[in-house]
DNA sequence: TTGAAAGCGCTAACAA
DNA sequence: TTGTTAGCGCTTTCAA
């Protein structure tokens, strides 16, 4: 078939161990490294992946399992990770389970055959919670979604202090009819409410807070309904991209101009939060620091396996657009 | 270490030849399948693909290397991929360029060293010209961008065709000043040049064709500049969502209205293209469909791998968005 | 239909 | 430093 360590051994006139060891980090001497080299360089030859991971008993594989790989968020954060991970000499497996439990399960079965490093796991809203009962040959730290505390390593950003920013944000620009629209299904979502509660409580404004299921039709419709009942509302948090794009769709579908008639403000700071109206007032997520920060959990988990399981939390970063609101 | 189909077949009481073709397609007597099951689930028993793929000598592996994740086309057409590849149980490897030829080249190499079964390539603009040089150990279907041709399978849109849609859409609506902004790395751009060009001269139309870095800060640039040579400009055909979306930044930077003082169309439908002004028109590409088709030849090859080269050519669909033009 | 035995391509242990 | 040997976990002959 292919051609093989021994093909090379024997261009090189070495043993297939001396190939080998120049291939990996094993001492050899010069002469004979130059030769296995250009033997190596002649015949073309490409390790087999299957038979080193198979031999060594081990895959220098991590795992990186998205619920989303379209949002910007992930996009970035898969670049941080395969950036880290490369330098020390690892490859990434991506997946993308399109926020389908299915998947997800299906990956992480995958993960297991792959006898795979470590994983980092952006779980879907229904497998946060699933994910913490059950246990893996190797390492997991979640990311984005929190599962039930002391299970795994996690890295998330504080999502109530994120919208208590949002909503200071507006009130700051002299809104007061804040209403606040939320996915249904993820502990994230959560957050960002308990937030939004709070923060317009320290302010003596009632909250109008709203579930959705997190689509962009789902998050539309409610925003008309809620426009139809309370006529003065003036402003809209939204708790994730898509519920963002749905308000935005729907209020423009109302002819409601921005920030004229309404100012809208959420999380992910996407491409075109900047090109409608005056511009979107976003939270931005700190990616590459929470992949990196993931990365290094990830690292110290694997030297000692029983260090007690750690829950990092980074801050979000208000991106302030639009203009001030006439008062 | 960890469980493996010698355990199992201790504890069915069979032999692991028996317990690898319960697993695989061997013909098992009902009892002793039902035992081999039972072992499976009592044991947690996950097969090393490692050791499956170095015996078994296929991978049923293939890759996918796309240029640009974070575009929503590569976003579906990986969705499209890898649906197609679970029907055929064949597992996908997401790789993503990000436009670096360096990495495109150790994606390659990688995807040897994992001896893949096939390869679906969107190669960068550096790349696609170099990959019909190279043999493989596995077919390769190039996407998106077409090389030299003759060297592999290829999926292409019609970009001439389509961009001549384009074209046509806007002189319908009154326009005659209209500007070209193509990328200057990739051979799509310079096929939708040509259909720019063939377009506006069967109107009799002189083009304002201008090429740039595919970046949107670039793209802005220049139509900046073209705006100040030519105050008469009334539309702008941008080869990509990246110089589109550069554009349209340009023009609100600049204060222009669409549609009122310009009509913006270009390539991909991108979330945001319909929350611009009045929408923006654009060309679709049957995603889906490309990442079938691909697949649907990558099967072909595998079967008869002498058979001749082929290109599929599939169209761009017109979205038209964006009130007419008042004459 | 089943089991015993060989071996996929490589690395690691052991000798020299 | 180098070669020989064994064996990673599985599938696939080959015999029974």
């Amino acid at each position: 078939m292919s051609i093989g360590i021994k093909d090379v051994a024997k261009a090189a006139g070495v043993s297939a161990a001396t190939v080998s060891r120049v291939l990996g980090s094993g001492s050899v001497s010069p002469d004979l490294r130059d030769k296995v080299e250009a033997a190596v360089r002649a015949t073309g030859y490409r390790p087999n992946l299957s038979a080193r991971r198979l031999r060594s008993q081990h895959s220098r594989t991590i795992g990186l399992i998205v619920s989303d790989i379209a949002n910007p968020f992930f996009t970035e954060l898969s670049r941080a990770v395969e950036m880290a991970a490369h330098q020390a000499d690892l490859r990434v497996m991506l997946c993308n389970t399109d926020e389908n439990p299915e998947r997800e399960a299906l990956y992480l079965e995958m993960m297991q055959e792959e006898r795979i490093t470590g994983l980092i796991l952006a779980p879907t809203s229904v497998g946060a919670a699933r994910i913490a009962t059950m246990d893996f040959d190797f390492p997991v730290i979640l990311i984005d979604r929190a599962g039930p505390l002391g299970a795994h390593d996690e890295v998330t950003i504080d999502n109530a202090e994120s919208a208590r920013l949002l909503v200071e944000h507006l009130v700051a620009r002299g809104h007061r009819h804040i209403a606040g629209i939320f996915g249904n299904t993820s502990s994230t979502a959560a957050a960002r409410h308990e937030g939004y509660v709070a923060a317009m409580a320290a302010h003596g404004l009632p909250p109008h807070a709203q579930f959705v299921a997190p689509t962009a039709e789902a998050a539309g419709a409610a925003f008309m309904r809620m426009v139809e009942r309370s006529l003065r509302l003036d402003a809209v948090l939204a708790s994730n991209g898509l519920i963002l794009l749905g308000v935005v769709k729907a209020s423009k579908a109302m002819g409601l101009e921005m920030p004229r008639d309404l100012s809208v403000v959420g999380f992910d700071n996407e491409t075109w939060t900047d090109l409608v109206g005056a511009g979107i007032t976003v939270i931005e997520q700190p990616v590459a620091e929470i992949g990196r920060t993931a990365m290094a959990l990830l690292f110290e988990r694997l030297a000692c396996p029983h260090l007690p399981p750690r829950r990092v939390v980074l801050s979000g970063r208000l991106v302030e657009r639009g203009m001030p609101r006439p008062a």
